[in-house]
DNA sequence: TTTAGCACTCTAGAGGCCTGAGTGCTAAGG
DNA sequence: CCTTAGCACTCAGGCCTCTAGAGTGCTAAA
């Protein structure tokens, strides 16, 4: 696989600009206009010719401009793209936004709105990952004298509730006990080293907890299983897209992002890197074959806490979009240490 | 207005079911052929000349079939339409589905998932209303010596939780009692009911509260605001609909669907009638005029506890639509009873 | 290697024609 | 008076043809 050079690469370059821009097949002529190259709309052809020889561009019919095809749209997100970084009034906009002091539910929330809003494409965003947080407190808040609330408090600032039937009768006293004794022992553990096991070793035997002991291994094996709750944005902005005008182009896009397998597979495809980008035919499913995905893991306090994405055409403005998701990425995480 | 009988009437229904059923104009033979109207098409098609007369049917053009009009399913709901009971293996299915024993949040979402796949539609369904539910505890979490989690525990089975900010450093033991002594007084109120000022003079003006109570307030009434925590589902579905067909045509339903006040508004208009059905141009939203909404109030404890609703185009399953909202609010009202 | 020139290809759109479905009206019949 | 057979009429949609224009690839000269 040759590289691209000089004025063919320039070519390649203009051409998907172009193309992303006006979602028409651009022509030679059109490309020579457009940054006054030095050359005539024949010399051009030759190159584009040898483009699509190369298989980065296509024509829809023989006498019809030039698209990008998915190889194409490949080296312009490697190599050819000049990212459009987020301009400073907007990354203060969205830092405010963020930074509004609520729960981090919220927050997810807002990163998919202004994901979806900012690139006209849809969004998904993941909430922190439970497995990688840390227990700060466990408490158990009783509600009859056989039933109780299991709260986990995080680092990452959530929590989740599930109430537990007690073996025994309880006091608000005895369980306020309990619930500092369990709380005191598995303070500092990552949630996905807790099983119940781990927890039965950790507290010992006796006889009152061990129905707590297990309904908290459940409670938090459940929450990990059930874990990704994923926030959806701007669906709707993939039918404004002249490719998804048909809506049956658009119906197997919009099916996939209601399912909770495809979200996730989404998100997390394509390696560890910070920023992920699957373009077409690079994805796994059939039905995402028409889109690319930019995805981006957030970090809090350093570890990876969860992901977020947007999905849009192939011809998508990987310039924007790129900067726009690392730049959401990153603040979410940053908020996200904060509370 | 004239009631419409006997013949007329009959051809108005079969007219709406088949269009119904197969989304073409509807011809005067084709009335004839199917249950075997024992006259001859001519006499149907005076019959159809006068029904659009009316204004219950329409020609989308001289030389083609009728079409109903919004007011022709008017009619057809309020006193045409078959209902299409939920059948029982349906009814036990979707009722083991609810009952499972956990997390409100997740029958939530489950029912939105069952309205969805069970009409081909797009459902919405709303979490229980905050400010008819009545407080059980209140739980102050100690995080760090100065800031603390509130926890409400209400009857619908749901919390919220904020973090407060504390005026003075609280060690565990003091938060505990003061979360106790909170918690006694403010039991058994609606939640809707407790503005700051009820909260200060049912606590009184203790130094070390006034924080707390203030911050306990303004919970309560952001969670009142935010309070209507939606769920969305089969989106995708209206996509199938060959009224759909165009993205165009789609495109605002579905970000309608997408956005906060319109979902409410969807929700809660059109009386307090258990049902409420709202059909194409009787939305007071320009977007929603292609599509009805059959939506339903749940109960809990015999007080309203939240809405559910399917969104689909006009030409809909009224009957099937209809039996399976009233069942699902009512098995969905029963399961949180339950929790 | 570049480029002017040219013949060629193909789509999109306009216009014309035809068919078939379904209508409304009229006049005859129970 | 209601029903119905018969018939003329209308119109969307499919199909064809034609044309214009965009854009191509190739050739031969600079």
């Amino acid at each position: 696989m040759e590289p691209i050079e000089g004025r063919r690469r320039e070519i390649l370059r203009i051409v998907i600009d172009d193309y992303i821009a006006t979602a028409e097949p651009i022509g030679s002529e059109a490309v020579r206009e457009r940054h006054g190259l030095n050359v005539s709309s024949a010399t051009v052809r030759n190159e584009m010719a040898a483009l699509e020889e190369m298989g980065y561009l296509n024509q829809p019919h023989t006498s019809a401009g030039r698209v990008p095809t998915d190889r194409g749209y490949r080296v312009y997100v490697d190599s050819l793209v000049t990212e459009e970084a987020v301009s400073s009034s907007e990354q203060s906009r969205l830092r405010e936004m963020l930074f509004l002091r609520d729960e981090a539910h919220h927050a997810i929330a807002r990163v998919a709105q202004a994901l979806a809003a900012g690139t006209e494409y849809a969004s998904v965003v993941e909430a922190p990952h439970l497995s990688e947080q840390v227990i700060r407190h466990l408490h158990l808040i009783p509600l009859t004298p056989r039933r109780a609330l299991i709260v986990v408090v995080t680092d990452a600032g959530v929590f989740e509730g599930k109430t537990v039937e007690l073996e025994a009768a309880t006091s608000p006293d005895e369980c306020d006990r309990l619930s500092q004794e369990i709380s005191r022992r598995v303070a500092g553990w990552r949630l996905g080293d807790l099983t119940v096991r781990a927890m039965e070793q950790l507290i010992g035997e006796v006889a009152l907890y061990r129905q707590v002991v297990a309904e908290v291994g459940r409670l938090i094996g459940d929450q990990i299983a059930a874990s990704s709750r994923i926030h959806t944005e701007g669906q709707a902005n993939i039918l404004r897209q002249p490719e998804f005008r048909d809506a049956r182009r658009a119906e197997p896009v919009l099916s996939a992002l209601e399912r909770h397998e495809v979200v996730t597979e989404i998100l997390h495809d394509g390696g560890s890197a910070p920023v992920r980008i699957t373009i077409g035919a690079e994805h796994r499913r059939e039905e995402m074959r028409d889109t690319s995905v930019i995805a981006a893991t957030y970090y809090v306090g350093g570890r990876p806490a969860g992901e977020l994405a947007i999905v849009g055409p192939t011809r998508m403005r990987y310039g924007r979009a790129i900067s726009l998701v690392r730049f959401l990425a990153d603040t979410l995480g940053e908020a996200l240490g904060r509370l």
